[in-house]
DNA sequence: AAGCTGAACAACCGCAGGGCA
DNA sequence: ATGCCCTGCGGTTGTTCAGCT
């Protein structure tokens, strides 16, 4: 099927954005909000691809888009986000509020992916490094902090995103119904459920006869949490978390450790959890393999991270 | 001071996937 | 079922600037 280019290239700016540019295109959107980015320039005035409009909006005009330095948890964060998701930047960014999956790549290119060369990586996979293919001589980064550890295995555990890229995880009506309710059984009062951050209710609410990404549900440790099945009440274990790190009595959740350098248990997927899981007819046939992939990585990880503090 | 080099980051490009007619 | 439109994503390139020689 053959695809219309973006848009005309005739007759259109290129280039810097001016102020004037964004000035018009961040009005446009105050009033109009986001999308229909074909139509925008022709209806903004702006002498813009459609592309290049939400590009400057999504990666620099956006009002929530954090700026300054790349902190050190943040840098960490990253770090870890890109080991179990290799380049996919946009889930990566999804993690960083106010970062913006372009700016998350350029730092990986700039400063991260220097950091951990040597460590095989997604990004060692690519054909052409731009950045670390050309640093003959190292210049003192003010960003830059000290080197990361290796793996003391010294191999890969970077989810290659394109083989795991269709891995979805398929949950019939009834089991999508059971999630829900345990959800809500841990999770007692109404105010504790509006704590839960926004894009875990989205994944629970959002469920349907449909599917979630499995890297989706590894990342948000909080419905790991509530994944837990246990097998008394004869369903067996179709959740995800099998290290008993279900929602503490005092009805806390851990939201604030959502992700953080210092929830690693919430990440890591024994294998045995990982056989109850896989045996469960949630999980296609032919993604168990994948999974199992996974699980290794995961066990590596687990080492290393043991090894880090 | 001028030229060179590399870092940083903004912007572009092509492709893929979902939605819809 | 097919084809087009729209959007999002990741890879890559271009530009600017600071530090070094």
């Amino acid at each position: 099927m053959g695809r219309s280019p973006c848009c005309a290239k005739e007759g259109l700016n290129r280039g810097a954005w001016t102020a004037l540019e964004d000035k018009i295109l961040t009005d446009y959107i105050k009033i109009h909000g986001e999308g229909k980015w074909r139509n925008l320039p022709k209806k903004a005035g702006l002498k813009r691809c459609g592309k290049s409009c939400r590009l400057r909006w999504l990666n620099y005009l956006r009002p929530d888009i954090k700026r300054g330095n790349i902190t050190h948890d943040e840098e960490e964060l990253i770090i870890r986000l890109h080991k179990l998701l290799g380049n996919r930047w946009s889930l990566i960014a999804g993690r960083l509020p106010g970062r913006t999956d372009n700016e998350i790549k350029n730092y990986w290119n700039t400063n991260l992916g220097k950091k951990v060369q040597g460590q095989p990586s997604i990004t060692s996979l690519s054909p052409k490094q731009p950045c670390n293919s050309k640093d003959k001589k190292k210049k003192p980064s003010m960003k830059e902090s000290p080197p990361l550890p290796t793996s003391p295995k010294g191999e890969s555990r970077v989810v290659r995103t394109k083989a795991l890229r269709c891995t979805k995880v398929f949950l019939t009506p009834q089991q999508v119904t059971e999630t829900q309710s345990q959800f809500n059984n841990h999770v007692g009062s109404e105010e504790e459920r509006s704590s839960i951050s926004s894009d875990l209710m989205m994944d629970l609410n959002d469920l349907n006869v449909g599917e979630f990404c499995f890297s989706d549900l590894l990342l948000d440790s909080e419905f790991s949490q509530f994944c837990h099945f246990d097998d008394e009440n004869g369903k067996g274990r179709e959740g995800c978390n099998d290290n008993g790190n279900q929602k503490n009595n005092n009805g806390e959740n851990s939201k604030k450790d959502h992700f953080s350098p210092s929830s690693d248990e919430h990440l890591l997927y024994p294998e045995e959890m990982l056989e109850n899981w896989t045996g469960n007819n949630c999980v296609q046939p032919d993604i168990v393999s994948d999974l199992k992939s996974l699980a290794s990585f995961l066990d590596a990880d687990d080492e290393w991270l043991g090894s880090e503090q």
